[in-house]
DNA sequence: CCCACACTCACACAATGATGTGACTTACAA
DNA sequence: TTGTAAGTCACATCATTGTGTGAGTGTGGG
């Protein structure tokens, strides 16, 4: 049987933080857990009302969205925190994903898609507007076009093929996902890893994909 | 006047490129640039081809997608990739975010999905699962609330026997052989590996000892 | 005292993996 | 031409792994 999903609000705006709590408390599926007007007390709050997700504002006056969420995640690293913010602001972005945010929204977010986004947190997705999934993703160090590449066969005498379904054996993926993602038939893809497993020396998956990052077969 | 959006397709799989490179030549608004089996040529497709947006298969054969996507940013930085895989959960989203990617989907993504993420690539979003968004938060390094804090735990909580259990793992152990090698009863060893699974969020030997191993849980 | 959690064990069923055997096509080189 | 190797597919059978459910013991903290 699923529990309900307990939702902690932290908003210091007095109106809208009503309103969300009546969306909320309204949700099948959903509980208010509470929901504060500031985020000096995280800590006790915590472990006093045992959130599941945390919606919380960014700009709240004594102590910023940013380091509440930091306590939380050093408190409770578990708990999904979804963060609220009027503006699609870089810096901030940065700092709220480096200190553990589970998600980024803006506060004008209908109703409807903020309810979607706490399913979404607790299934393990995370989410975010579209463009700051764009500035997330800048915010990564681009590797240089790798100097050098060597164009490499496989330092083991595996083949082109069997050395493409031992990168995916390493990616985790079953046989049946090998099948579907190279469309061909399980049988075939039974066939390669046999000779996978002969050509390493091997007998079983995790021999090999320990064998293959060992050696760098990858 | 709107230009339409040109759209190279790179994708092994014959059957997945004609219904894709039909889907989008049947789309108001899109154009098909070209659609290839492999990206060895990338330079020279891009500056022949010239697409807005590029969907680009991660796992062919010859070169990587990872590897295509990085000559393509390297000659045309403009251009937006979308990468395409079959199972999102992949490390390699890592590289190819480092890389430069601009998105990242399912194949699987039903086709609506994949003209909206056009769209939204093209509107400067970051069309992306919700697995893989969240996969992407979790790449950046946290910084810790206290300053120089590594009184370490477990990198990944995992307990004393469970952290064991994972080394056998990762040696090619069965489960017949962690529970002989450990004198505890098979149905033990299924235990504990599984909450092994749950913490590390896998559901395979190979996917358990490919993180452990990339993560460095030895 | 009670609760949470690590650790242990059991049973059952479904899903997947391991192995053997055999066969057909294509490509390439002896 | 013939042999070898890659790559494809099929079928059968057994072993192993994955998952759900339940439960007993011991330890440490609130």
């Amino acid at each position: 049987m699923e529990k309900n999903t307990r939702v902690l609000i932290y908003e210091d705006n007095t109106d809208l933080r009503a309103s969300l709590s009546q969306l909320l408390a309204g949700t099948p599926g959903l509980e208010l857990a509470g929901a504060l007007g500031n985020c000096t007390q995280t800590e006790t709050d915590i472990s006093r009302l045992r959130p599941d997700v945390v919606l919380m504002d960014i700009d709240m006056p004594g102590m910023t969205g940013i380091e509440g969420l930091r306590r939380i995640k050093s408190v409770s690293p578990g708990v999904s925190v979804v963060m609220l913010t009027v503006f699609e602001d870089n810096d901030r972005v940065f700092d709220a994903i480096c200190a553990g945010a589970d998600g980024y929204l803006l506060k004008k977010t209908p109703p409807v898609k903020l309810l979607d986004a706490i399913s979404e947190v607790r299934a393990g997705g995370a989410p975010m507007t579209p463009a700051i999934a764009r500035q997330v993703l800048k915010l990564f160090p681009r590797t240089p076009p790798k100097a050098a590449a060597p164009p490499e066969d496989s330092p083991a005498n595996l083949s082109a093929r069997e050395q493409e379904v031992l990168n995916l054996l390493v990616e985790g993926y079953s046989y049946k996902m090998i099948a579907a993602d190279r469309g061909i038939s399980l049988d075939t893809v039974r066939s390669h890893i046999k000779k996978i497993y002969e050509k390493l020396h091997v007998r079983s998956m995790t021999e090999a994909v320990s064998k293959a990052l060992r050696q760098g077969l990858t």
